[in-house]
RNA sequence: GGGCUCGUAGCUCAGUUGGUUAGAGCGCGUCACUGAUAAUGACGAGGUCCCAAGUUCGAAUCUUGGCGGGCCCA
């Protein structure tokens, strides 16, 4: 049958060649690698494939020339599905793996989850709601077990579908006993080195529950409290009184603001801005200090007339003068006036009452400038018996009204209002709560602290990617206060600390390893279950503690009597029955106030030194009289634990230290620092040797992506529309060290990018049908497209090696992507379909350009491999289908699973254990040079092929020729009769003629009136027709057709 | 408010020690091909380099100050 070629020009003067069907002459690309992708069914598959042939482990058992190279991963939080900061995250710890590894590193990947803390507590309490209060401190732990196991399932679950290869048959849970058994061995590690102790420090508080309670356990509801203003007595003798305020006035006075009176007693500093201005107020019978842009503000709320303003001093020149004033309740008492950055303008009087037992700013301001952390407030909310007499066992809340008297007696208090705002209340009770100093426990990580001296070591050992992750990990750790482990929490693991009746604590690296030993074996829910002997093994424990300073070693044979300990009771092991919890809560509440015989008490406010530790001596502990302590450890020091507890712990196969870690940058803060310090305590190499950072996910306008927004694109639903690989391309398409951007748009732009790399592998596959890399491979030919294309690769290939070896993974993104479209799909691909198509199959010509297309391919892939992980295992796979493609695997050869099996071919074979191919060796400069001077003319070429398309309606360049225009003398002169084929391939014109000139030329013509067509190639040339036998075509064509034929008869003979 | 950081076509990114008229790919528009075909090719239009001032013969690049975004603190 013979089909009419479509879009002949009807018009020209020579007609076209009589249309035979030449089609099934010609080597037309063939492949079963679909321009569809269908990734949401294929990439299932292939997991599936992959889990059956176990490729995890066979990984591990190849043989591995660079060695380890340990990404350790940090454990995300198990409350809730993934999302795209979680994405992008293992992602790129997949892609450094995953190329790593074909590297020929061995790179085990063992997957974590941070399982305790916080966030899983709360979620459990949404969903138990008031249920909760009647539980045991088990079964809140069974229903927080529950939901974190649930969702470390489910992240699981989503991580492998993204193609995330790790060991998820056994990952690390900081749940399992045997984590949490290192992470109170590495407690006890900084026990042994004093790096431990207990100091006051103000938590949230609920004084009709009598607990601790945690940010998200607060809401916040409208109050009304007094608002007084109170004029706060200079000392008339200490420090220097400013010359530009006058004469000292014997009256002189501090003027603060608050809502808060029953805080009074426990305050200790006057705070002021060190920036802003502060006057002194004269007045007939005052002269008060207040800053000096509130004035206006305040003076008409005072009962006073007619006054006068002093000059302005700032904050900072008014701490230096050494004034103290007299403190409200106690007035022997001299109290300091120091600066602070919060103090604002915005009300009140620019002096701040501090108060460091009821304030978390107070605080902080309290120990750096060494104030009392003071708390004369119980549990219950009643004042102690340090107050003033007035005063004690008043709660506090009622207790207001009688500060309030007492200030006006003493005719301290100007003013006194009531104020509504917004107040902190119990979640639960729906109480107003409080800010309460109670006994907390710290690691020294601040100052001088040893431990913060080797982690800032440390950071110099580490390369911090990108580099400015070590100026700012630096610059927190600089700033850093002590680390506070205790939280007044369910969930997590317990600070082993146990209390005896008369207030003695023991915890100590002895009986922290103990403890140890026993969450081991029976995890850490049995320090809620299982009582003191048990946990302990012994009826009594001999124990060696420090002594604080002044401290008296007897303290065991003198006990204090508990103020508290009417409502503590003893802990009965075994089950439990509803109100345990409380109870324990209470004890360890009441104990904070009276504890520090055996541990360094210190409510003084600087953190013990061991200077001012001075004894060691023998303690003695009856276990049946002891009580286990409420508190569990920050969730920080536990994830910062993992290198103890995984690297060289559970899963010894990783090893001390990795080799990265790689996370958000808010780590800095996080993960990073924790292991740092921890690392610290007893090592000499800090826990990784490079970071790497990554910025969070933003929307197509810049801003934060976050559900509460309403701006957030669902993993889920991402994956379910594009697919992983989709999602794996736009991980390393964007410059992940700033924020990345995400977006429905960003999904549809990166999937035609995917379809147009697919394609370019299936171009590259169809056209290699025929090709045995065993058997066919073929030099260039010098002069040819082939070379050019050769140098493209190599050129490339050092530049994707160069851009993943420095993580920037999206230049390698985009060396790729433009490799496809440019130098391959529009250059090479289009130059040598002719030559593909057309020529005899086994053709020198056709050969050498499939051994590039062979080359191109197979790189390519590997390339591709780390990113695109389905789709390049996908090519993979055909490759291996290609003529000899399962004995074209050299990389194989050195598997240590082959050497076993002798030389059989494996029966399984995945790109992702393949070690990449050597780069191919450069081509000759002199070979390369022309190409630079043939392109630019290329470029013009087309150029003047789409002016004659709108000028002439020249359809198909095939209807034009090329007249390559050579400067005479030119040392190119010679070869370029060898050029020339190549040219008008690339420029894919039908013709070209060599001539020669001035200077370097290329000129289109329309030969639709000159040449006839030739039927097989449609190239438009002067030979058509040469052949007398097949007229309607080229030499070339005439000369193919000829030997196909003739083999046919010699095939038909034979048969 | 503080520390760190980012800001170049619609999108994602290049842009060297300061040096011609600031680039690439995609997308978009127009066209061609119909033997890579839900593919492929060609040509074209797109920029106040966040803003302002300064240094300089010359600034996307260096300095200062703003504005906006992000992370971490407060």
């Amino acid at each position: 049958m013979t089909v009419p070629a479509p879009g002949q020009p009807e018009s020209a003067a020579v007609p076209p060649a009589v249309a035979g069907d030449y089609r099934a002459t010609l080597n037309l690309p063939r492949t079963n690698f679909t321009m569809k992708a269908n990734l949401t069914q294929r990439e299932p598959a292939l997991l599936a494939q992959w889990k059956q042939e176990n490729l995890y482990q066979r990984l591990r058992r190849r043989r591995h020339p660079q060695g380890r190279w340990i990404l350790h991963d940090g454990p995300p939080y198990a409350n809730g599905d993934i999302h795209m900061g979680h994405l992008i995250n293992k992602v790129l710890k997949d892609i450094v793996v995953k190329y790593r590894s074909m590297q020929g590193y061995n790179c085990p990947f063992v997957p974590g989850w941070d399982c305790h803390g916080l966030p899983i507590e709360s979620t459990v309490q949404k969903q138990l709601g008031p249920k909760m209060r009647q539980m045991t401190p088990q079964e809140i732990r069974r229903q927080c077990r529950g939901c974190a196991e649930q969702f470390v399932a489910l992240q699981s679950e989503s991580f492998q579908r993204l193609g995330v290869l790790g060991d998820f048959t056994r990952p690390y849970l900081t749940l399992d006993p045997r984590y949490e058994a290192a992470v109170l061995e590495m407690l006890a590690e900084l026990l042994s080195r004093h790096l431990v102790y207990r100091q006051l420090k103000p938590v949230h508080w609920c004084t009709a529950d009598q607990t601790a309670l945690a940010e998200a356990e607060l809401e916040y509801r409208v109050r009304k409290d007094p608002s007084i203003f109170v004029q706060l007595p200079m000392d008339p003798s200490g420090g220097h009184w400013p010359p530009a305020w006058g004469p000292r006035p014997k009256n002189a006075s501090l003027l603060i603001w608050t809502t808060t009176p029953w805080t009074l007693p426990a305050n200790r500093a006057v705070a002021v801005h060190p920036d802003h201005e502060y006057v002194c107020v004269h007045a007939a019978d005052h002269s008060l200090i207040v800053a000096r842009q509130l004035v206006a503000a305040v003076m008409p709320r005072l009962p006073i007339t007619g006054f006068t303003v002093s000059a302005p001093l700032t904050g900072s020149e008014l701490a230096a003068l050494g004034l103290s004033y007299q403190h409200p309740l106690e007035p022997p008492r001299r109290c300091p006036i120091i600066t602070a950055d919060y103090v604002t303008l915005d009300d009140g009087t620019g002096l701040v009452h501090t108060a460091p037992g009821h304030g978390a700013e107070d605080y902080l301001s309290g120990c750096q400038h060494n104030l009392e952390i003071y708390c004369p407030v119980l549990a219950d909310g009643r004042y102690d018996d340090t107050v003033p007499a007035d005063l004690r066992g008043q709660i506090i809340w009622n207790a207001n009204k009688s500060v309030l008297e007492h200030l006006r007696a003493d005719g301290l208090l100007l003013a006194a209002g009531e104020l509504e705002h917004s107040y902190p209340h119990c979640w639960r009770c729906h109480k107003p709560t409080i800010l309460r100093a109670t006994e907390q426990w710290f690691i020294r990580a601040s100052g001088e602290s040893r431990l913060l001296k080797t982690a800032q070591a440390f950071v110099e050992q580490v390369r911090w990617i990108p580099d400015w992750g070590k100026n700012r990990i630096t610059g927190m750790l600089q700033t850093r206060p002590d680390w506070c482990i205790s939280r007044q929490r369910y969930w997590g693991i317990p600070i082993p600390a146990f209390f005896t009746p008369d207030g003695r604590v023991l915890l100590t690296a002895k009986s922290v390893r103990q403890v140890a030993n026993h969450v081991r074996q029976h995890g850490a829910d049995s320090w809620f279950t299982d009582s003191p002997t048990e946990i302990l093994g012994t009826a009594q424990w001999d124990d060696e503690m420090l002594d604080a300073a002044g401290a008296a070693a007897d303290a065991v044979d003198a006990p204090t009597q508990d103020p508290n300990q009417v409502e503590t009771e003893p802990i009965t092991p075994g089950p439990a029955r509803g109100g345990a919890g409380q109870s324990l809560r209470r004890s360890w509440a009441d104990r904070g106030v009276a504890l520090g015989e055996t541990w360094p008490r210190v409510d003084s406010p600087t953190a013990p030194t061991p200077s001012t530790v001075r004894r060691i001596s023998t303690m003695r502990f009856n276990t049946a009289e002891l009580r286990q302590g409420a508190d569990i450890l920050d969730v920080w020091f536990e994830s910062g634990a993992s290198h103890r507890a995984v690297l060289e712990g559970t899963h010894p196969e990783l090893g001390y230290p990795a080799t990265m870690y790689l996370e958000g940058s808010d780590q800095h803060r996080g993960w990073f620092q924790a292991s740092l310090l921890e690392a610290a305590g007893d090592r000499s190499l800090a826990p990784f040797q490079q970071v790497l950072t990554h910025g969070f996910v933003v929307d197509a306008a810049g801003r934060k992506m976050s559900k509460s927004e309403g701006n957030d694109i669902k993993v889920a639903d991402a994956l379910k529309t594009h697919g992983a690989d989709i999602l794996r391309l736009w991980v390393a398409s964007v410059d992940y060290q700033n924020d990345v951007p995400c977006s429905k748009e960003l999904f549809v732009r990166l999937g035609e990018a995917y379809r147009k790399i697919r394609n370019t592998i299936r171009y590259l596959l169809g056209n290699l049908y025929d090709f045995d890399a065993r058997l066919h491979r073929v030099a260039p030919a010098p002069c040819s497209i082939d070379l050019w294309m050769r140098h493209r690769l190599a050129v490339v290939g050092r530049a994707v090696h160069k851009a993943y070896d420095q993580y920037e993974f999206h230049r390698v993104y985009r060396l790729l992507y433009e490799f496809c479209n440019v130098d391959i799909s529009a250059i090479y691909a289009k130059g040598i379909k002719d030559r593909l198509y057309c020529e005899l199959p086994e053709s020198p010509r056709r050969r050498a350009s499939q051994t590039v297309c062979w080359l191109l391919l197979t790189q390519l892939v590997e390339w591709l491999a780390p990113v695109l992980a389905f789709t390049a295992e996908e090519a993979w796979q055909a490759i291996l289908q290609l003529p000899g493609g399962r004995e074209v695997q050299p990389k194989l050869e050195t598997t240590s699973r082959q050497l076993e099996t002798g030389n059989r071919q494996p029966e399984t074979s995945s790109i992702h254990e393949q070690v990449f191919t050597p780069p191919i060796a450069a081509p000759p400069p002199e070979l390369v040079q022309p190409w630079a001077i043939f392109m630019p003319l290329v470029e013009d070429g087309l150029k003047q092929l789409d002016t004659l398309k709108r000028s002439v309606g020249l359809g198909n360049a095939l209807d034009a020729e090329a007249i390559i225009v050579v400067p005479i003398g030119h040392p190119l002169e010679a070869s370029l009769p060898q050029y020339g084929p190549e040219l008008e391939d690339v420029l894919g014109v039908g013709f070209h003629r060599i001539e020669h000139g001035q200077m370097w030329g290329l000129q289109i013509h329309d030969t639709r009136s000159r040449y006839a067509s030739c039927a097989r190639s449609w190239k438009r040339r002067p030979d058509v027709g040469s052949d007398p036998e097949y007229p309607d075509l080229s030499a070339r064509d005439a000369a193919v057709l000829r030997e196909l034929k003739r083999r046919q008869t010699i095939k038909s003979a034979t048969i």
